[in-house]
DNA sequence: CGCCTTTGACCCGCGC
DNA sequence: GCGCGGGTCAAAGGCG
């Protein structure tokens, strides 16, 4: 798979379109949101993330976004580099459905790899003892030479105060960086598991300091360590968060989506994408918009996923169509 | 003591 | 080939 460099380098090639952020880097998730009208956040305030309470918790959408994109984006061309990365990954990826057993080429590209990479942890000692690398520093070298491949990456943009927001797993810095142009230092962080080779990098938005991109690299091999927030509701409470299928890179594969469904009733949609008021009441024509997101090629996909959509939409409403 | 962050050094890829 | 910038390592230190 193609996978762009990174959200960083994505600032030289994206096609900024003026429209949420203006001068943003990352404009382009925007584009397919036909973004110009929206009110600020584009993306992730489409997933509700311009409430409060989404900003410790949105992770929890994260997982199905990948197959939501086409059907928010069908002249996805146009988007920026972020948002292409994200197709990249999203147009070789099959639904994530629950119950589903399969792992996309890209996911098992990723465990393909995690598998190579202890295979080539073997080989490694393997070659020590017949060609034997004069230094620690050299044998590095090579073993990082033998793997130069990344994995899917995906980022997300973020309100918040804070940095590094909990998304149920737990993780170790390793680096941080200063960032050109950016008085905001990009920190880096690694998935605590043994054998998880997950990584993310937290950086602020050089024009919108209250935003946090975060960019996640690599699929967990585990199950969500922690809960990943208090829940809400007891109905939710009930609910497993996490179930063992991991068709998105990194993040685990929750099942709020009940509960989620219950959280965002309340929000409209299609007003906040028109740059309404997020907190407009939930009209039944709040939900107009969503039929510029279907189109009639996407829309047929719908009934059988609804990608984030099901979970933000109520599933009445997804059938009004 | 274990886990975590900090931070300078190092490596690598890429553009010129 | 060189320099720059991104990414990673690993030692040192902090904290509970």
């Amino acid at each position: 798979m193609d996978v762009k460099k990174d959200v960083v380098k994505m600032e030289d090639n994206s096609t900024n379109i003026g429209c949420g952020f203006s001068s943003s880097p990352f404009s382009g998730i925007f584009d397919f949101c036909e973004g110009e009208k929206s009110s600020s956040l584009g993306f992730m305030e489409l997933l509700g993330a311009g409430q409060d309470f989404c900003t410790n918790s949105l992770f929890d959408y994260l997982p199905q976004t990948p197959s939501m994109l086409p059907s928010l984006a069908p002249n996805f061309p146009k988007t920026s580099i972020m948002a292409k990365e994200c197709s990249d990954y999203s147009l070789n990826q099959q639904p994530a459905t629950p119950n589903s057993s399969s792992i996309s080429s890209a996911s098992s590209e990723a465990l393909n790899e995690e598998q190579t990479d202890n295979k080539g942890a073997a080989d490694q000692d393997e070659e020590e003892e017949h060609d034997q690398p004069k230094t620690k520093k050299e044998l590095k070298a090579k073993k990082a030479s033998q793997k130069r491949q990344r994995e899917p990456r995906f980022a997300f943009m973020t309100k918040s105060e804070v940095d590094h927001l909990e998304d149920g797993y737990r993780w170790r810095k390793y680096g941080q960086k200063a960032v050109k142009n950016s008085p905001f230092p990009r920190s880096y962080y690694r998935c605590t598991s043994t054998a998880c080779n997950v990584k993310k990098r937290v950086e602020r938005s050089f024009n919108d300091p209250s935003i946090v991109v975060t960019t996640y690299e690599g699929q967990h091999t585990h199950p969500s360590p922690l809960i990943p927030r208090p829940t809400l509701t007891a109905s939710a409470s009930a609910q497993p968060n996490i179930s063992t299928t991991f068709a998105m890179p990194s993040m685990p594969r929750t099942l709020l989506s009940h509960h989620y469904q219950q959280q965002l009733q309340p929000f409209n949609f299609c007003n906040y994408v028109n740059g309404g008021s997020p907190t407009a009441n939930a009209s039944g024509t709040g939900f107009h918009s969503e039929r510029r997101f279907c189109t009639p090629a996407t829309g047929s996909a719908m009934l059988t996923d609804h990608g984030l959509l099901q979970d933000i939409v109520p599933s009445h409403m997804l059938k009004q169509e």
